[in-house]
Parts: structure tokens; sequence; C-alpha cells
DNA sequence: ACGTATTTGTACGTATGTATC
DNA sequence: AGATACATACGTACAAATACG
């Protein structure tokens, strides 16, 4: 059973979420490969079940997972895009192609960010988990 | 108690949602009103806090409603905001000022967009629940 | 300064439905 | 068909934030 603080300042399913995120970052969890499953994680970290998945809810938002239905939770391939945005430059977002929604593991909901930049190169990237910055702003 | 259908396809909270939805859209529940409490929401519609809450937060994505812990869940102002994207604008995302966060009701975590075209005119809006579009696709 | 009432947040439990394999 | 996994929905209890007297 693994170290949760249940009188703690910070929320036990973010305890959770985070100790998730660490085996995610460890390597421990591998892009594409399902996280253990609900009931599994419930006894895992002795926790209620609506708190795993609060946890998981919570890491999806973060955009580090996705969670199928019948199938399981699995770990999104991705990092943080960071655009700096130009004068010049062209960006906006549409459906993604069947083939970009496989190789990038989207969502159906999910859109994509096309970044024309004035050397005539583009870009595409999940729409969610890239952030969009101008320079000189925090 | 308020028409809610049990057996529906449609789960129950998303039936919720619709209903306050509609208020929302019909001028039942105003601009920076508050809802009526979870609780008070339960009796009304005859379900549990938690299919309440769903439904609550699922409005939240939306963009329709904002909550604030020990006070409520009040109606955001403002509608949909579509951007069409030209060649030469430039658009960027950056933290709202003090007084931005104030009219706008933008939460502590929430980003305006920033569109400045190429007439040199300057347009603000909250960054989620704008949509960025290029002419030509869906 | 303090307690009290109200409201949302968290966490537990249980049961059943739906999707996938 | 059966097993497994996630989705929904009910219930309960207590904690934390806020507002007010």
């Amino acid at each position: 059973m693994r170290e949760i603080e249940h009188g703690s300042e910070m929320p036990v399913y973010r305890q959770v979420a985070d100790a998730i995120r660490d085996d995610i970052e460890a390597g421990r969890l591998r892009p594409r490969r399902p996280l253990p499953s609900e009931v599994h994680l419930t006894q895992e970290f002795g926790v209620a079940r609506d708190t795993i998945r609060r946890a998981i809810a919570h890491l999806a938002e973060l955009g580090l997972v996705r969670t199928v239905a019948g199938r399981g939770t699995f770990v999104r391939a991705r990092g943080q895009a960071v655009v700096e945005i130009e004068p010049g430059v062209r960006i906006f977002a549409r459906r993604p192609t069947t083939a970009e929604r496989d190789t990038m593991e989207l969502a159906d909901d999910e859109w994509v960010l096309v970044i024309e930049r004035h050397d005539g190169s583009v870009e595409v990237l999940p729409a969610d988990g890239a952030e969009v910055r101008a320079p000189g702003h925090a």
C-alpha cells in the first residue's frame, strides 16, 4: 500500500494524482500503455474508487492520460508544446485528420493547432497541451 | 420536481445540465447571479447531489458557469466568441489584468486572448469560450 | 473575535449499466 | 457468454470556505 497521508493539507486525490504523475515521468508507466485498473489502484493506494477516478480526471485535465470506457486509461505521449507567436505567423485550429488522430492519440472531440510561419513551414500539434505565448509576456 | 427521465439514453446529469442551460439561455438564471444551491437543486430535480455536481461540472467545462467554494455557482456573462484568423493577424495569450479579471469574471488561472489586427485594432477576450477558426475549415 | 449557518469540496460506500475483449 | 474495465447514480459524512450577526 502506497504512501497516502489522510490528514494532509493536500487532498488525497491530488496525492494519488501526483504519485501517478511521478510514475509517468519516471518511466514506470510508459506512453501508450494502460494505467493499472481503477479497482487495482484502489487497493494499491488504499482509497475509494471515487478518489482514484478524481485523480485520473485531474491527470486527464492536464493532458497526461486519456480514458477509454471499457478498455482503460492510457498514458499519452506528448510534451508541452510552447508556440512563440511572431507577427506574420498564421495560426488556426481545425479537426485532425484520421492519420493525425491516430499518431497523436487524440480523442474524437479534440482539435489540432496549425502554425504556419512566414517562411512557409507548417507545424501541427494537439490543441490541448499547447501553450501559445507572446514574447515578453508571462 | 422537474422532468427527469431515468431510463433515458441521455445520462441524468446531462439532462440536468441541459435544463439549467435552458434556464440560463431563457434568462431565468441571470449573468452574475448564483444558481440555486446544490442541495436545493437535488430537491428541485429529485436526484443525488453527486449528479447535480456532475451537471454543474459539465456546465463549467462549457464555460457557462463558475463555482466558488463556500459561496456558490454563478452564471458567467459572455457569448461564444469566434475569431477569424487572417494572415498578418497577431494573436497571443497572457494573464488578465485585475480590471479585466473583474469585468470578465475570470478565475485566477484563466487567460485572455489578445487579437491584434493589421489595422492596429486590438481585441481582448477570455481564452476559454473563444473559438479560433480559420476560414474554410469546420 | 467568535460562533453559526450556508455552500461547496472531499471521501467514503454500494449498486447497476455500458463498453470492450 | 463471460470477464474485465470504465460510467453513472444513489447514499452518507465530515471538512473547508465564506458570510453574517
